[in-house]
DNA sequence: GCAATTGATGTAATAACATTACATAACCAC
DNA sequence: GTGGTTATGTAATGTTATTACATCAATTGC
């Protein structure tokens, strides 16, 4: 699927997560937004939920919060398997793709017929500034 | 390090956990544990961080939610990555080891210089009775 | 014995995250 | 412009987790 345009509140939350440094909770970034009309978190979920049905933000569960995707190309097929390194210091998120993760996680659910939906990996640490 | 001996509130989680079919948040464990006492959720969150810092339950990030650990032998070693397929049609969450993707992700962290304490592997969807 | 420390517990209040319900407005097809 | 769909606004509520403070019990050191 192409990525459609973003409506007004899509493109606001997606400005908000592109120009921060780090994740942002939904609450955040309402707070971050109400110069711009915001005035309920359902404008944030709204919206949050669009971009991530179209790939352009990744939830990071362990954090309940947002970012978004760092992946340079465009974002009209899947990228599979998404991983993030998290770091506990300064709060940075990395998110990388491997197609040997992707793999071996795929056989190992194959062997269990399991029909993936979603993967969720989430590495919390330390990053090298703040080892 | 050897689990120590649980707490009367520690015991009373562990168990009803065990004898669950399937992950619990902690104010389902919370309504379980009334009749035995239990009033606050702060009772059951203080159980829930000894029981995962022993090892004997895990988290389960993308559901809010804990299960007992269903490793076979004692928790006196760590068992490394634990990763979950987790059925969005019948909430069986099954917990398994890989050791290759273990290896991967420990690459691929030492590549970037990041120190891990702690990864979640999390796959959403069907298993073979609800595909 | 008994202060001092430590760990576990009890209770209340609040903070943080997310959804439901319902109403209104904008857009597009015909 | 009527009807259907999508986006939006607003309020209320539901769910998950933590902070603050008090009490109690076991242990340690003297």
């Amino acid at each position: 699927m192409a990525t459609p345009l973003l409506t007004k509140n899509q493109t606001l939350v997606m400005d908000a997560l592109s120009h921060s440094e780090g994740p942002m909770s939904a609450y955040t970034i309402l707070d971050k937004l109400r110069d711009h009309g915001f005035r309920a978190p359902l404008q944030v979920y709204r919206a949050l939920d669009k971009l991530l049905e179209y790939g352009l933000v990744h939830r990071l569960e362990s954090l309940n919060a947002f970012v978004a995707c760092t992946c340079p190309h465009d974002h009209e097929h899947d990228h599979g398997v998404t991983a993030f390194t998290i770091c506990e210091g300064c709060g940075q998120v990395t998110e990388f793709h491997d197609a040997a993760i992707e793999q071996r996680l795929s056989a190992l659910t194959r062997a269990q017929n399991f029909k993936t939906e979603k993967t969720t990996i989430e590495i919390r640490g330390h990053c090298q500034s703040c080892a």
